[in-house]
DNA sequence: TTGAAAGCGCTAACAA
DNA sequence: TTGTTAGCGCTTTCAA
């Protein structure tokens, strides 16, 4: 008695421990752990009896090492200190835990060598799939896990693989949006801040905009690093190089934050002066002052279609590739 | 050969495989991967050569198996929302990978059952060890896992157990600092909005504000759910059940960008009429208008620490418990 | 309806 | 310096 509570502390019983107790063997016990049927309801009753009286947990590990499935799923985010991953990496997991998959987190820091390196050391831990939100420039690496069999969904990315699906917000609608809210508003002269960060994203971001652009009007798109700090640098040079603009649509809401208070530094009044679309929609933009003007992406259903998609992908089953995210406009007081 | 190549594609090659082409026997690819010693040079070569020809990466659950350690760490945290505890996610992640583990992310939403379900998830997995924010509101559950062996680390609690050690923000002194920082600016009569989620963690701030204030200054203390709706909501009603309040500690920082608006809503000014102090230091705290007075909690450092914790717990190594991490002023413009 | 045997990929004892 | 044997906890043939 005594040695069996210290071995309960020290090691979680096993399956040839429930087995033991009852008194079968373990594959009926393991029949009965993943209800495949071939056992009486006697059994089942007296199995699962001694399944909770030991705590018996199955091994992952072992079991993985069978069927080659770990219930994992991982999600590689490029950063964390943009609101607008932390929120999707709220909806994927809570999509996960419905389908009873634990989430590895990861960051690529938006560089495709430390991408790399990520999926590699992810790859150890053989998750089921990966939902990724790729680091711009370059797709190679990622065909290469491909290769060796990792299964991804890919966001705001389209790579050609049998083992990648896609899941895509429809940016470059939204960029319209914004261009027809700034001109509709009475803007004569738009910029856009793009990131230099994003390859794909970007650009369907950038040709939105360039495309909506109404006729005659002058191009102006200049990238920087997503961030704050990135937005506040360029929105300053911007209004320097060209001080009648009085329109920016910006890469996202942190970038948009960023300008603004770049703008407001230089005396200008947002929107009176310049109107300012962000984009994303995070949290933080409704409290900021004036409230962001942005195209909202909905992360709910943006986690849901990733992880359905992803469980589709693993399990064989057809999956429409990409799934496309429509996008609003979100009218608040910035422009 | 066209068969070597198409097994490739479908199953990661192994051990064995690795031993096979080098001609050596799977022990001694084993003891060069692991760098345990016991081979000659010349066939380090060798067997490195065939890993790298071959793609191996170990099967991390075939070791785990045998180890019962798989380079995995969980952090929970209550919450995502909070940009607060993104933060903390991304230094811990940062510090984690540094320790070459990977990290599990999950949530409790503060509730005690969800978290005492979401470790039991996560037990499955085995992972070394855990890093969680504890819900507040009793640890008999963390207790239970504690005594079946999960090594955690616990942040700003403490639970006096061989299994756990903690990390905690002196929240107290920190609280101390915000009411100080109040009463020197002039304030006559405080209230403190607290949190009806975090156990510990509130009463650690709560009596630090209790304390602090001044002899003969009521005590004003009410707790709702710390979002930026619960700080709005609570701001409201304290101003006016006490219209004469002119300093408020809040929670948190989401509490403190709550109550700005809801002041702000009733035609209040901030600072001016009401001073508000918040408690975290996001980084969302330095773009709203006011910008926020608050107390900073280092997350970078906080990530380190708890990392480190748990990696000495882990490898049974003496750990001081709690460490505790110092807190400081950031004076903005709310307070 | 049940069980025995084999083996997933790896490491730990123990030889040699 | 190297190899052999065993077995981690589980599922999967196959047989009873």
């Amino acid at each position: 008695m005594t040695d069996v509570a210290r071995r309960d502390a020290t090691r979680p019983s096993t399956l040839h421990d429930v087995a033991a107790l009852v008194g079968v063997s373990p594959r009926t016990v393991s029949r009965v752990v993943n209800d495949q049927g071939g056992f009486s309801e006697a059994t089942r009753v007296r199995v699962m009896d001694a399944v909770n009286e030991l705590r018996y947990r199955p091994n992952v590990m072992a079991r993985g090492l069978i069927t080659r499935r770990t219930n994992t799923v991982a999600f590689i985010a490029p950063v964390l200190n943009d609101p607008f991953f932390p929120e999707v990496a709220d909806s994927v997991q809570t999509a996960a835990a419905a389908c009873e998959l634990t989430l590895f987190l990861a960051m690529s820091k938006g560089d495709v060598d430390v991408e790399h390196d990520v999926l590699l050391r992810l790859n150890a831990h053989a998750p089921d799939g990966v939902i990724i939100y790729p680091a711009g420039g370059g797709s190679e690496h990622l065909l290469s896990h491909l290769d060796q069999g990792m299964r991804m969904v890919l966001i705001d990315t389209e790579v050609d693989h049998p083992n990648a699906v896609s899941v895509v917000s429809n940016l470059r609608g939204g960029a319209g949006l914004a261009v027809e809210r700034l001109v509709q508003r009475g803007c004569k002269k738009l910029a856009m801040i793009a990131s230099t960060k994003s390859g794909p994203t970007l650009h369907r971001r950038e040709s939105g905009f360039l495309d909506a652009l109404p006729a005659g009007m002058e191009r102006i798109v200049q990238a920087i690093d997503p961030t704050v700090e990135g937005g506040y640098a360029m929105a300053s040079s911007l209004i320097e190089q060209h001080p009648d603009i009085d329109g920016i649509f910006a890469y996202n809401d942190v970038v948009a934050i960023g300008a603004i208070q770049a703008l407001q530094a230089s005396g200008r009044s947002v929107p009176g002066d310049v109107a300012i679309v962000g984009c994303d929609d995070i949290e933080m933009g409704s409290v900021v002052t004036p409230a962001l003007t942005t195209i909202r992406i909905d992360r709910e259903r943006l986690g849901n279609l990733a992880v359905r998609a992803l469980v589709a992908l693993v399990e064989d089953k057809p999956v429409d590739s990409p799934s496309v995210l429509d996008v609003e406009l979100v009218v608040r007081e910035s422009g």
